[in-house]
RNA sequence: CGGGGAGUAGCGCAGCCUGGUAGCGCAUCUGCUUUGGGAGCAGAGGGUCGCAGGUUCGAAUCCUGUCUCCCCGACCA
């Protein structure tokens, strides 16, 4: 894409309503503008982002064998009226009505609406397990949105639900989508914890909020240190169809202490002892079993093995999507801007053309950024009239992995400046290889 | 929803107390000079002062109402 065809608004000033670091950056670096009090426009660079990282979602979710489907942002009522909820959710749900009168809601979650789905579809035990999962605007009028895209009342939510015969099953349903966040957050270069979370009013161990450090975070979080290495996806590859390396690797997974703030163990940690560390945390992901808390009352239920009636029991799985982005740059910055993990950068590679109009600057950049194209490596030509200097800046404010400048020092020299975002490091090096070092 | 605060040019702000017809920095546009880490000089454009009433000869400024946004608290992906 070339600087001069797509939109990025980038801000030089901190705008005011700003506090916290990956607000301020997201509006600086021209990736979304708010619209109303917690509702945004995603503009293009940040649109890319959030796809970006959808994407990687989606693809874990298919990798433990969740199906993706899509419901409505609007619903009707009358699917909360049966499970009881449309009086109980409170305030917090944006209810509408149509010319008809009838009342519709924009909404907040889907388990009342799936469950439904699926009671039309499944009579038998022969059609469980199922995970389903869809990736949709929602909608929850918080009391006080903030922190940009981080509390806002508009959000992206990739949300899943697990309908299986007995706990049993879900509890291997629950272990799948475990692992599933475990890989999509350290393929977004995030650390995230999984931490026991409540569990309503079910009880049992079959919940946990996943948790990302980041000095900014909303809550504090305490766990054993063995959680600040990094772990990458692959250390999470586990047959999710073996059912008992599954449980083991949870297990393992678990046996580290994390808690949040309002699930310490006091005792535990005394255990720990130097080996505890505290630390701010972002709510990334959630998930938890609910047993037939929707299927019950809406009258879901399926013939068992021997004819009688089975009610199916179930859990729901949320990922933040359009919070990631933020919670993403919380953790991934520095004083010049965003420095993006490679897989949820919006480019991989912005190209700097210094002397826009000089012909040898413009040829060697439109070889790159055609070779680019060609590899299918994501590129952001900055093809604009503008000063180096404006342009190093707005470069590192929007974080791209890598960097190719190009000035009439190099072209003269036949070299192209090399630059690594996140180290820093600048090399000078031929066409070829320059292409090479960022993935061309 | 309770408590605080703010709406003046794209962004950041001053002016308001003490009414006299709007200003600064950055950004934008034009020209020239520049050009390897947010350039210099000269010139220019851009604002129903959130909105609606009221007071007044006259309102950004005073009064009333209203809308919007931000911050602190309890809730949440």
């Amino acid at each position: 894409m070339r600087m001069t065809n797509t939109f990025v608004p980038v801000m030089k000033e901190v705008p005011a309503d700003a506090e916290i670091i990956s607000h301020k950056l997201m509006l600086r670096a021209g990736l979304v503008r708010q619209t109303s009090a917690g509702i945004y426009a995603w503009l293009p660079l940040g649109h890319r982002v959030l796809r970006k990282i959808e994407q990687i979602v989606r693809e874990e979710q298919d990798r433990v064998g969740a199906a993706e489907m899509l419901m409505p942002t609007i619903q009707s009522a009358s699917f909360w009226r049966d499970t009881g909820r449309y009086d109980a959710y409170g305030p917090e749900m944006l209810r509408i009505e149509d010319r008809q009168g009838r009342a519709l809601l924009y909404g907040p979650t889907n388990e009342d609406m799936l469950t439904a789905l699926m009671k039309a579809g499944i009579n038998s035990y022969r059609d469980l397990p199922k995970i389903l999962y869809h990736i949709q605007w929602k909608f929850r009028d918080e009391i006080r949105p903030r922190f940009g895209v981080m509390r806002g009342r508009e959000f992206l939510m990739k949300d899943a639900y697990s309908f299986d015969l007995n706990e049993d099953g879900a509890r291997i349903s629950y272990n799948r989508m475990f692992i599933a966040y475990l890989r999509t957050f350290a393929r977004m270069g995030l650390r995230a914890i999984p931490m026991q979370a409540d569990t309503g009013p079910i009880g049992g161990d079959l919940s946990h909020e996943f948790i990302i450090l980041a000095p900014t975070g909303e809550s504090e979080v305490f766990f054993d240190k063995s959680w600040e290495e990094a772990r990458s996806a692959d250390q999470f590859d586990v047959d999710t169809r073996d059912t008992a390396a599954l449980q083991s690797f949870v297990d393992t997974m678990t046996a580290d202490y994390a808690a949040t703030d309002e699930k310490r163990d006091e005792a535990r940690e005394a255990e720990i002892g130097d080996s505890l560390r505290t630390s701010r945390g972002v709510e990334v992901g959630h998930i938890f079993y609910f047993g037939d808390k929707y299927s019950k009352p809406l009258g879901f239920s399926v013939a068992g093995p021997d004819g009688a009636p089975v009610t199916p029991v179930g859990g729901s799985y949320g990922i933040g999507v359009s919070r990631l982005a933020g919670a993403i740059i919380e953790a991934s910055h520095d004083e010049n801007g965003i420095v993006w993990p490679e897989a949820v950068a919006p480019y991989r590679v912005g190209i700097l053309n210094l002397r826009q109009g000089d012909e040898g600057c413009d040829g060697v950049c439109e070889t790159l950024y055609e070779r680019l194209s060609a590899a299918s490596v994501d590129a952001l030509y900055d093809d604009r009239e503008e000063r180096g200097g404006a342009k190093f800046a707005t470069m590192d404010l929007i974080g791209l992995p890598w960097q190719l400048i190009v000035g009439p020092k190099g072209v003269k020299a036949g070299t192209i400046e090399v630059k690594n975002r996140k180290t820093g490091e600048r090399t000078d090096l031929s066409l070829d290889d320059a292409l090479e070092t960022v993935g061309g």
